[in-house]
DNA sequence: CACAATTTAATTGCGCACAACTGAATCGCT
DNA sequence: AGCGATTCAGTTGTGCGCAATTAAATTGTG
């Protein structure tokens, strides 16, 4: 709120241009960045973020996967099913509640960690940023997530 | 450099994850809030993108407009062939080099940057944050980006 | 208990991003 | 001038993201 009303539009549409896109910018960066780096785990970038999620939580229902990556079922439905034909993981329709499905890393999905271990480090140098430079912008971009999911 | 080699492999994959994954669920975040605010404009928020650098520059090329946009033909081509269908620019073969295809706004996408002008405060209001902040957001994204670029 | 409302995945359709490729025009080198 | 290399736009194929819809199971309410 108070954001400074003097600005002139034409230079907020200026501004706005150059923010939003390096936004923009920035995320299809890191997305070629992990390209690179997870050629050699047969995974997409966001097919290793659900793995993440396997990895840190075990067997977990699609939905609470989706809220963990903000993602819906119509991005995962689809995801899941080419991480469960590569044989990451397995898919089943849980006992006590028909509706849910419950994902659950392989064996070879849980191996996969191992080799996903030493892919943040090349990812973070590339960056050229100090940790903790990274780490206040995490700060900042979760707190504008936040704020713009909650103005919707 | 000297990224603190002490972390260990663990704590480097839990942090790479909430670092990239923020800076996705940022992206998309900003995604959907443009999506609302361009409805009326019947644009998407990469139309509204590569309208915004012809609003700017006028009559490009492609290829210039690629570079600003960090996208290639394959991405834009499409994109500019449904700015075409929507009336909003003209495509025409460079009479002096025939491979380039240069993009020129017409009447009706010069008007809609008039409609466009009130978009961005609300977008900037919505992130909740204090400009300088967002500023000081752009520099380190645009920093960012130009590191891994350079890093392939 | 019956039945409407809700929840959960999946599907469809559209647009974007990117890799790989094609075809045409231009450039550069000899 | 000739011709291989390069440049540029476009096309194809794959995967992601999201809106809208569908179908089935569950929950809530009268």
């Amino acid at each position: 709120m108070t954001t400074l009303p003097e600005i002139p539009d034409e230079d907020l549409l200026r501004l706005d241009h150059q923010i939003c896109f390096s936004l923009h910018a920035a995320s299809r960066a890191f997305g070629g960045l992990y390209r690179d780096a997870l050629k050699d785990l047969g995974l997409t970038y966001p097919q290793y973020l659900a793995m993440m999620v396997l990895w840190e939580h075990g067997t977990l229902p699609v939905k609470r996967i989706g809220e963990h990556l903000r993602l819906d079922s119509g991005t995962l439905s689809p995801l899941l099913k080419r991480l469960e034909a590569a044989g990451l993981v397995r898919r089943e329709r849980s006992p006590e509640d028909e509706r849910s499905v419950t994902v659950t890393p392989t064996e070879a999905g849980l191996a996969l960690r191992e080799q996903a271990l030493n892919v943040p480090r090349r990812i973070l140098a590339a960056t050229g940023l100090p940790l903790e430079d990274v780490i206040a912008l995490r700060t900042m971009l979760e707190s504008i997530t936040a704020n713009l999911d909650n103005e919707v």
